[in-house]
DNA sequence: ACATCTTTGACAAACATTTGACAAATATGG
DNA sequence: CCATATTTGTCAAATGTTTGTCAAAGATGT
């Protein structure tokens, strides 16, 4: 029988894991694959891998393993919903965002990026990667017209406050934040993702003065 | 009696956490803090910061709180331990190695970068924020002089496996991997960081659909 | 058709983490 | 000096996660 409660977080945060390899043997022609096997990939147990793949509907077959194919339409629909892809804005158009916008555009599913904004006039008007950057001040108006969704800050902390109020206001439901400081909205539609690339630099210095 | 195990993983992942906000309220000059004014600001539980804590040496004094400084110094000393920066490579000066080197060198604590590498000549001799940087070619003889101990990853999927393994050969111990792969070493002895944005990203999709 | 091998799905046991509760220590105010 | 507030450290209970085990289903080779 199949359990049709939600996957549990640790599920889903492992889920961008199971999809990469999968796309990779999705690519590499595999058909079928075994727990085993891709618990030998991803570094766990089978038992985790079949736990995982059974909380969010039991597919796979007994003798055989899993169809590839199968794995990936469903744990792309549990990440990316229907496939409409989410209107996104970037704000902050320095190195940062410069490299994130790419990021955005050329290797991640389920967003467009509908524009870049930045408040440094010599910015304005250029483009990044196809993506016109605007002056913060259309902002406003940008979101009436547009009505992006998500929005992807890459600027230095002092901005980033006043900024989300305006954003959640203008209707953005879920921040990707890369200001170094912990964005926290009040409201419980909004999800705020902090991306903090010096937590994962500490945690490698202390497994390494550690192990 | 204080523990002296290590310790928990979870614990070591909220190091970083705590230490941020720690620097703020020294910053602030604020000199005692209460476990449950942490777990308000942190968003747990008053009961788990003060386990965090105890797992790692019980400070703090009834009636009174933690002292921010000791705090500040014990996880500094846990993250960072004594301080010597560790001696670190870039590999790929691209956008994004542009831009994690400047995070590397501005914001980040514990580690001093050494030089960059790339193999594209249009860039070697260029430096990057006060960085020469190399071609590839010089790798291997720059780090029999020099003995960087954590390398950078910020470059295309194919060139990393077969880097890294030079790298471990020349007595790299730590890798701080941005290539969209996970990069996975046998030697028990190197610790692998791997830096997938786009897990962030696919996670906020996910909580934005279905939360 | 049969025996054997592989593999899932389910469940329970083992393990890990978080939370709640409370005694003991310190501070504060009268 | 005493009563009351705060706050830690610790332990046990509650909760959550991972792992091991095994029957049943399907595949494979003879």
């Amino acid at each position: 029988m199949t359990s049709s409660n939600k996957p549990a977080l640790p599920v889903i945060r492992r889920l961008p894991k199971y999809y990469r390899y999968l796309i990779n043997m999705q690519q590499a022609g595999k058909k079928n694959v075994s727990s085993s096997e891709l618990s030998r990939i991803m570094g766990t147990t089978a038992s985790q891998v079949r736990q995982d793949f059974n909380s969010f509907g039991g597919f796979g077959q007994q003798g055989i393993g899993y169809k590839v194919d199968t794995l990936v339409t469903e744990i792309r629909h549990l990440l990316f919903g229907d496939g409409q892809p989410l209107p996104t804005i970037l704000i902050g158009a320095g190195r940062l965002g410069t490299a994130v916008s790419q990021f955005l555009v050329r290797d991640a599913n389920g967003y467009s990026l509908l524009a870049a904004f930045d408040n440094n006039p010599e910015l304005v008007g250029k483009t990044l990667g196809g993506i016109p950057i605007r002056h913060v001040d259309e902002l406003r108006s940008f979101c009436s017209q547009y009505h992006p969704q998500v929005a992807v800050l890459c600027l230095p902390r002092e901005g980033a406050t006043q900024l989300s109020s305006t954003l959640v206001e203008m209707g953005v439901k879920g921040f990707w934040n890369f200001s170094h400081y912990d964005l926290s909205v009040d409201y419980p539609q909004v999800m705020v993702e902090n991306v903090h690339l010096g937590d994962s630099l500490m945690s490698l210095g202390y497994h390494m003065r550690n192990l």
